[in-house]
DNA sequence: ATTCGGACTGGAACGTGTTTCCATTATGCA
DNA sequence: TGCATAATGGAAACACGTTCCAGTCCGAAT
């Protein structure tokens, strides 16, 4: 019996089938929880990070302003599950097939530049998600680890290639490199983001990154 | 407790240019914006982030809240500046003596540890200063990218070691390292602010990434 | 000394994230 | 079916970043 409002962030617990979201209770709650999260990925496509306003996504999503605020405990929150649902979306595409290339770097290459024009071709989004992100605080540190963990995911797929087995954990090496080169995509999409550096510049940062890190 | 105030060149004074930051004209300003900028390492220092409240700092540094826009304008420019301050007051203190180590690898590292020490002494002045720098948006592209060289900078010379020349243009190899470190160095005192990682683990995933970046 | 222009003060006011409260509606159980 | 409880709608209120404005102060030029 779920307490009262398990039904909170969407992230792991109840252990359950369907690898991502939470399972709410009611197709009720369900719904209301895909409209709030559609109206933020909207909201945030069209304006970016400002232009998602809780009372914006309210109305948008038809809840009222304290059922969002039951079910996202803070913009933030609900910005880092949005992002984390574009990203299992983007997993569950790309890993129907294996990553192509013949080394590592290559595989790695590949998946970054793809993941990042991706994010490129929709920058107010990217925008509203990457600065949420990056501006957590810890009582969203729950959520922000979900997508730390499908990022390196991502990233040791491509890393093992043709290799890849479901349950098989990666070597420490292979996390450890994981987790830096998931640090330089970080770091170079916020620096894209806040305009620092062109498309081009992140992605020949990111490639040179991986080349170092994967000789 | 770093409790900056030294961070105006003593110099400065008379009338000329000075590279630095804009240099405001009369002593009184001079002096207000030192006093702002106390003000606001003091309330970070205390609470992080949400306690650096602009008309917190206003009252504190003894200006009108419309005087604390003139000099920054906005709460981000505020800490990125403040952050700036600190670094440079840093980076005075360490590059009186050259940095110790046999390899680049050596040197990067005891740096870094260094700097992270010191950050992970004030935890909340860390937590507020980071938060900042990585939410900033495109307005403060130029105080970001001054902390941005302050850092790189630093690595640079770490890198070099004994054979650092003054006016010596790193090569393009060297400023791809110097970056990605920066990189890794920033994603790590993220996740160590929003309690994702202790400061064991920070250190660890430092010494780990500099160690397959050099060698 | 007077005047002029810009900087400073004090305070009100606005926008948006967040909290709170209560009446109303769903939901599940005896 | 009727009731107890939880969830929702609706709206006001609060907090803090930011903007604005009217009046005051100060130094420089006349």
């Amino acid at each position: 019996m779920t307490t009262a409002n398990s039904l909170a962030h969407g992230s792991a617990q109840g252990s359950a089938q369907e690898a991502g979201q939470a399972d709410l209770g009611s197709a009720a709650q369900r719904d209301r929880r895909r409209r709030i999260l559609e109206a933020t990925i909207a909201l945030a496509s069209k304006g970016g990070f400002d232009a998602v306003q809780m009372r914006a996504v309210a109305e948008r999503a038809d809840v009222a302003l304290g059922t969002l605020y039951r079910y996202f405990p803070s913009k933030i929150h609900l910005l880092v599950s949005a992002l984390a649902g574009q990203f299992e979306q983007t997993q569950a595409m790309v890993s129907r097939k294996p990553v192509p290339g013949d080394t590592a770097a290559d595989r790695v290459i590949y998946v970054l530049k793809r993941a990042t024009r991706g994010m490129q071709g929709d920058p107010q989004l990217t925008e509203a998600l990457t600065r949420a992100f990056m501006f957590a605080d810890s009582s969203a540190a729950h959520e922000i680890h979900v997508v730390g963990m499908q990022l390196t995911g991502m990233l040791n797929r491509a890393i093992k290639g043709a290799d890849y087995v479901e349950g098989e954990e990666p070597s420490d090496a292979e996390i450890a490199v994981a987790r830096v080169i998931s640090d330089v995509w970080l770091s170079a999409l916020v620096s894209w983001v806040t305009g620092r550096s062109t498309a081009d510049e992140v992605a020949d940062h990111i490639e040179t990154a991986v080349r170092l890190l994967l000789r």
